[in-house]
Formats: structure tokens, sequence, C-alpha cells
RNA sequence: GCCGAAGUGGCGAAAUGGCAGACGCGGAGCACUCAAAAUGCUUUUCCGAAAGGAGUGCGGGUUCAAGUCCCGCCUUCGGCACCA
């Protein structure tokens, strides 16, 4: 038996009695609806990223819904028409795992889970509109999918081609970059290996310039950390592409460097071994060369990223004996094959400069090439030293670029490549194009039809959706090719060109495909004429505030990010943007952990809200500290949270004057109290400083109750003013219990709509404060003075204590600083 | 290795350069009670009986005054990781 129901015959407050009786009465009052014709008031777009669909809610969610819930219950009482709409991100492996593995179809388990999370929700007490639900699932939402790849298509930003892509070899499929985390599947952990497939990409990179300049208008409003993770990944690089000649190839090799500067310094070219271009050079070489080339590309092949991860792991290489031309100076050097350069970065080639940087230099040591120092930064010749120097300095060795700093070396060396055509300024991305088509069965279809006449043929917008096929009979087990494939009824279709018989692509898309735009589905959730209206858009959209872990920084944020910038170009939005605010909730953890069943410290959500309640829940999420750090559940109290809520409801049970009363003729220092409050609580929201927002309301209950048992007594207006005050504050973090606080307050239902008063700053003018006194910067006294004190009368008070006195003892004065009212401090010699 | 963030009581945490520790958890005491629970009140950074002293990871610095600003370390956590 819980505390609480142990408490509730004493005190009254029964929060699961008060549950049961709100629940229905929200539902007819509906107070958070956002799509009523004509309402007046102004729009706010609050978003909570929705969830995968894997089970019942668990405390990772229940936070983001208390935080976001916050946020959003906030603006409505602001006086904000809220837009705050959920939907279930539900395509995707997990449901196709499941169902593998218990025989079911993905179907079935994921619109089970749907079910159960949505009842969670309404328990909870989420503040969602549930006029705005969207399913990704649902053909009436992927049909969307479809249009916007087909815009995409049309475009020439989707595309297909053929390349060594990550393959996870357990879920038998590709993988995104993005979701290839320190060389492993980001969802089972399998090392990543290669493998060559056509696969549909979207073109990021096209818009990598603007999503990476873009970040710098989401300064202050994302966190930091999430802007700085931003840019990394897309990782711009500037320096410039250099044209080499090669002996016996009428082509000549185009290299990318950031450090056109060193060009002198070049002592030899690496091509990566597993690029087209080492092929074709290797075919060149001499007999017994291109099969050590041949050995050596099997053993790279072989390799993993894990392995090509390790720092301390030794340069290989093989030299193919042709020879390469610096446009600079016409030195010859020899070009090199090897894995420390990467086929799909720059050019795949490199011009090597082993003086000025760290990997050049490792593979010059090995196999003894020439390290020539062309920048004298001070720190000794890097051939002596054994020490490469990438700083600034003075360009040596370098014919005209000779005394030159590094930058201005730089611009003098791209000046002279170009001068003979051998060279441009150049940038590159460490952004790749996305990677999107997906052998699996559980996402939407691509809307392509192969065609061995007519190739690829888009199938026509008005016969979207292309819908998924039942799971019946099919065979989802993981086996290198889409499940598709298997319905053959599906696949085979007429082409739409020519009519012959051709083939429905077979692959399904990412999921991330469905969650980058789906905060403008919210806007017309059911429509089956667009995707989402334009001028709803106008209206509603970019999301003012969205709220999310830090899990989705990169990914899924860059996603969306480059959805919207598309549907920008293409006309459908005018803005670039999605989301213009961010908040990171932390992690909730167990014993210092991430809860799971495995380590055994799995705390259930249902298991907290039987317990304690869905307010104490709720309340302990917002209190327990600021919402980016993460939640140990052990160290939070939800008993000391329900503690709390039934002393502010006790509190307004004892209110025994009348709705209306007049609050002017109340106790003054309850009204003070009252007042400091509003003036202090919503800066505490609107910062996301939700842990001090309810210690504010903490305060204030604490000063009702000693104002309902002193002086005031429970009939004061003052009291009254006080308990609505923290009844209306408290709806943000605990619904249940401060609807039912207005209630016994006299109020019609809907304390979520009753608005939260500003501050009377005439109350809150101060007579007096309180003045210290500092000796050397220590505190020695203090005392009340009148607000109004002059200087030189609170120099003469300070003077007069005692304390003071004594601290000064025989030292002498060197300056006394005073800032009135509140300080006085006295230095000494 | 590179980049970034953070270190404050027994614990979760507050603090526009101006009284460190708001608010809460936990602890102690008192009242109510036959008793307990619940509730209310008091107390709770450390040392000290007190006066007083020390105190925001460590060492310096700026300032009348530093948790807060600057420099150098240490530790922890996150991100990136052969990107030329």
């Amino acid at each position: 038996m819980s505390e609480l129901q142990n408490e509730s015959p004493e005190n009254g407050y029964d929060v699961f009695a008060i549950q049961d009786r709100w629940l229905p009465v929200w539902d007819e009052l509906r107070p958070f609806n956002s799509g009523i014709d004509g309402d007046p008031r102004p729009k706010k777009y609050v978003l909570d990223m929705f969830p995968y669909p894997s089970g019942d809610l668990h405390m990772g969610h229940a936070e983001a819904y208390a935080l976001g819930d916050v946020i959003s219950r906030y603006w409505v009482q602001k006086g904000f028409n809220v837009m705050h709409p959920i939907g279930w991100d539900s395509f995707g492996l997990p449901a196709e795992n499941a169902a593998i593995k218990r025989g079911l179809d993905p179907k079935g388990w994921t619109y089970d889970n749907i079910a159960q999370q949505k009842a969670s929700m309404r328990r909870y007490a989420c503040s969602f509109d549930w006029d705005r639900v969207l399913v990704t699932s649902d053909p009436i939402y992927y049909r969307w999918n479809q249009w916007l790849f087909l815009e995409f298509y049309n475009k020439g930003l989707a595309y297909r081609k053929n390349s060594n892509v990550n393959w996870c070899p357990s879920c038998q499929t590709v993988l995104a970059n993005e979701q290839v985390v320190a060389g492993l599947c980001e969802r089972c952990d399998s090392v990543v290996t290669k493998k060559a497939l056509t696969q549909w990409y979207f073109k990021v990179t096209e818009y990598a310039d603007r999503l990476l300049d873009d970040l710098d208008t989401l300064e202050g409003n994302w966190p930091a950390k999430v802007l700085t993770m931003q840019r990394n990944w897309i990782g711009r690089s500037t320096g410039a592409e250099v044209e080499f000649e090669v002996e016996g190839r009428s082509e000549p090799i185009t290299v990318y460097t950031t450090r056109p500067d060193t060009l002198f310094g070049a002592t030899f070219m690496v091509v990566a071994a597993d690029s087209d271009l080492a092929a074709e050079l290797a075919s060149m070489a001499a007999p017994d060369v291109r099969i050590k080339f041949q050995d050596y590309l099997e053993q790279v092949k072989k390799s993993n990223d894990i392995e090509r991860l390790a720092t301390d792991r030794k340069k290989t290489g093989v030299e193919l004996g042709i020879f390469a031309i610096n446009p600079i100076n016409g030195e010859r050097i020899p070009i090199w094959v090897a894995d420390y350069v990467l086929a799909d970065y720059g050019t795949g080639a490199i011009m090597a400069v082993p003086a000025h940087d760290q990997r050049d230099f490792e593979f010059a040591q090995t196999f003894g090439l020439a390290i020539r120092m062309v920048v004298d930064t001070g720190e000794g010749d890097p051939s002596e030293t054994g020490v490469p120097t990438v700083g600034d300095g003075v360009l040596v060795n370098s014919g005209s670029l000779n005394g030159l700093s590094k930058y201005e070396a730089i611009a003098k060396a791209i000046e002279l490549l170009a001068g003979q055509g051998k060279g441009k300024a150049a940038k590159n991305f460490r952004l790749r194009d996305w990677l999107i088509s997906r052998q699996r069965y559980w996402g939407t279809p691509i809307p392509i039809i192969h065609c061995d006449n007519c190739g690829e043929v888009a199938v026509a917008a008005d016969q979207l959706p292309v819908l998924l096929p039942s799971a019946e009979g099919l065979d989802l087990k993981p086996k290198g090719t889409s499940p598709l494939g298997g319905a053959s009824d599906w696949v085979n279709v007429a082409c739409p060109k020519c009519g012959q018989p051709a083939k429905r692509d077979t692959d399904t898309m990412d999921t991330f495909v469905d969650s980058s735009w789906y905060f403008l589905r919210f806007l017309s959730p059911n429509s089956t004429e667009v995707a989402f209206p334009k001028d709803a858009a106008h209206d509603w959209a970019p999301v003012d505030q969205y709220v999310g872990g830090v899990t989705h920084a990169i990914l899924h944020l860059l996603y969306a990010r480059f959805f919207t910038k598309v549907l920008h170009d293409l006309g459908y939005v005018d803005f670039e943007e999605p989301f213009t605010r961010l908040l990171n909730q932390g992690m909730v953890l167990m014993n210092g952990s991430a809860m799971s069943k495995s380590r055994g410290n799995l705390v259930t959500l249902s298991s907290q809200l039987d317990e304690h309640g869905v307010d104490a829940v709720r309340l302990t999420m917002a209190f327990a500290g600021p919402p980016e750090d993460d939640i140990d559940w052990a160290d939070v109290s939800p008993a000391g949270s329900a503690k709390f809520l039934a002393r502010a409801w006790r509190a307004a049970n004892d209110v025994t004057s009348q709705p209306g009363a007049n609050f002017a003729s109340g106790n003054a220092d309850m009204r003070k109290a009252t007042h400091t409050f509003l003036r202090d609580f919503a800066p505490a929201i609107e910062g996301f400083k939700f842990n001090v927002g309810v210690a504010k309301i903490m305060e204030l209950v604490n000063a009702l109750r000693k104002a309902i048992d002193g002086e005031a007594g429970s009939s004061d207006p003052a009291v009254r003013e006080a308990a609505e005050v923290v009844a209306k504050a408290l709806s943000l973090f605990a619904p249940y219990t401060a609807e039912d606080m207005w209630a016994k307050l006299g109020h019609q239902p809907g304390v979520a709509l009753a608005g939260l008063q500003a501050a009377d700053e005439s109350l809150l003018v101060e007579s007096s404060v309180t003045a210290v006194v500092q000796v050397d910067g220590k505190l020695r006294d203090k005392f009340d003075v009148s607000v109004d004190i002059s200087e030189e009368e609170l120099r003469t008070r300070a003077f007069a204590s005692e304390n003071v006195q004594r601290a000064i003892g025989d030292k002498q004065i060197a300056n006394v600083i005073i800032r009135a009212p509140k300080l006085v401090n006295i230095a000494t010699k």
C-alpha cells in the first residue's frame, strides 16, 4: 500500500480519485484544441519529437513530454493558440524484427503499441491536440513521402548510383553514413562492412553550404553543442585543387589540398587504394607491381572501419613506379597507393607533404621517402626533429613563395596555379549524400518502376500511394535484398511509359525520410489533397519550440533542415529553418546508467504512476534539475513531490473566502509574496529553468501556509489570491492537482486556460532593504535600511557597527566602496 | 590525438561580478498522539562550546569585491576521429 493511499483518509488528497475526476471533464472541454475557426489568439507551434512505438511509454518519454508540456501549457496560459500535436514514427526495423521473432505482421505489433502509448499519453495528461495526430506507416501519410520523393527526383535531388556503401551484415541492409557509429551499426552494434551496390541517394551535399551557414541564424536558440556537432558533421574545408601531369597518361590527376602553400614540399603522391583511379593506374604499372597492388587491395577490402580507426595503425601502401609532375616546379614525384587516403573524399588522391602533415610524415618515415621543410615555423626541421609542423611560419625552399607567411602563400600559390590553368581554389565537405534506400519490408515503397526499355520511370503523382503489399506470405528475414521482391503480384507491373512488363523498385525508404517533414504534416494530418497546405505553413510554421533528445543532434535535425530548404526552393514554404528554438532534455538514468532490462535497473513508468500519481512524476521531472541534465531516478524524490502537491492542495482547501474577493484589501505581506512570484515565474519558465520555477511555487506555498495559519487567516483575500496563483502556476506541472484546486476554489473547470496575471509592480516597491557591510570583502555586519538612504548615512551607519570596528581594528582605511542602499565595502591597507 | 561542456553541502541543485548553498531530498529535535503514521514548527556546509575561522576541483591573476572574468593545470562527461 502506498504512502499516499495511507494518508488520503486523513487529509483528503487522493491523487488517483482526482485523476479519475478530471480526465473525462477535459475530454469535454478540449482546452488544447488549436483548430478553432477564427481563433483570435496569436499562434505558436510547440512540438515534441514523436515517439517510435516500441512498447509502452518509458521514463525517457515521461521526461520529454513533461517538459514539452510545461512549455506548451505556459504559452496557452499566456494567451496563445498553441499547436501541440503528436504522432508516431512507426515505420522501421524494430517492428520488423519483432514481427520476425514472434511470427507476426509488423503492422499489428506497431498499431497495438501505438494504442497503448496513446492511452498512456492521455493518462499522463499530455496537452496534445488530439485532432492533430499522424502515424507515418499509414498510407495517408507515406503517400506524401512518395510524393516528396518524386518532387526531389524531378529536381535531380534524388538519384541512383553504384558505390561502396555501408553494409550491416546483421540487419542485412545498407546504412547511411550517419547511422554508422564508430564503425558499428547504430542499431545493432555489428561491425559495418562495405559493399558495392546501386542505391538511392538524396543530394544533401548540394545544400552543404547553406546547411552550414544557416546554423549561424540558430545561434543562441539551439544548444551550442548541437550547432557544433552539425558544423563538424558537415565539415567544410577550403583549399585548392591542383592538377599533376602523369607520365604515360594523357589525363592529369587532380588532388585536393588545404595547403597549396606547401606545394614545393610535395615529395610524393598518394591515391586511395580502393578508388577507380588506383585500379586504372595499376593497370599501367609493371606486372610485378600489378600483383602487389591486387594483393594489397584485397587486404584493404577485408579490413573494416574498426581496424581503420585504430590510431596507432601502421601506414601501408604500394609504390606504382609511375611518376607525376609537380606543376609548380616541374619536379618528378612517385605515385603510391595507400588506404590512408579515402576514395570518397576530395578527389581520392593527395599530394603528400610529409614535413607538414602528420599522416604523410608517418608514411614517408615508413617507406623512407623524402621529407622537405617548406614552412619554417621556428620549431625545427621536421626531418630532424621527427615532428611535422602544421602552424604558420615563413616559406622556405619554395621559389617565388619564399618569405611569405602561410596564408599569403596559400593565396599566391592558388594565383600561380590558376594562371597556368593547373589549379583553382576549392572546398570540400565531410558530409556525403544521404543514402535513403533500405532492403527491408516495413517502410515506404520507393515510387519508381524499372523498365528494360525505358529505364527508371516515376510513378505518376495521381497513382500514389504505392501501397505496401501485405506481409502475408512474404519472407521478412534479412537476406540482403528487399522482402518486397517476393511479392510478385506487386512487383510485376506494366511500364507506365511503354506498357511492357516492368518491375517496381523493391527497396523502401529510410525512416528518417518520414521524420524529415512530419512537422509540416500536422497542419493537415488527414488531407488527401496536399502534403500540407501552403497557407497553414505560412501561418503556423516553422516550429517555434522543438523539444527532444540530443540523440538526434545530427541525423534527424540535419535531414529535417535539408528537407525544409528543398521545400523552400520548391516554393512550398517561405522559411528555411524548420525549428526556431530547440530544447534537448537529458536522459533518465537509474543508479548512474541508462535503464535497461538487461542491466536490471529498469524502472517502468507505469509503476511510478501507480505508486506516486501522474502529477508527482511530472513534477519530479521538472524539479530534478536543469532540463538538459540527466536525471538519476535514484537521486530524486517523487514521494517528496507528492507531499508538496498534497500541501498545496490542502492550502487551497483551507481558503474560506469566495471567488471574486477584492484582493486589494488583503494582507500586504501575502500579496507581496504572490506578486514577487508573478514577477519571477515567467522568466524562469521562458529560460527553461523549470526547476527554479517549481522552487518559486514551493516558496509561495510556504508563504501561503504561514498566512493561513498566522495573522492573515484563511478568509483573507490575499490568501485566495495566492492560492489561485498557485493553482494556475502548478497547472503547467501538475494539471490534475491544479484543476482540483481550481474547483475547490470555486471556479469552473479549465485552469489551463485561466491565464496568469502580471505582477502588480506597485506591490513590489521595497521600503527597506538589508544592507551588508564588508571589510576587505568579508561580511562583518548587516542591518535594515531605508531604500533611499544616502551614501553618507550608510557610511556613518557602517562605521558605527561594533563588528565592523572590531574587524578594522587598528588597520588604516584605504578605500570605502558604497553601493547604496545595499552594500558597503571597507578596504584596509 | 583534436574540438566542446562541466566540476558548489551527505544527495538533486540555486546564485544580473556584491550576504555562497534559494527550493527540495535525507538527517536531528519539538508539538499533536496511549502510540505510530500523517501533519505543523525548529534545525541541518565544515571545524569550533562559543567568539571566531575555513569554504564553490587545483595553482596563479584581474578587482574595493570572484562560484561568476583572465591564464595554467587536474578530473569527469560528450562529440569527432587517417576528411589531406
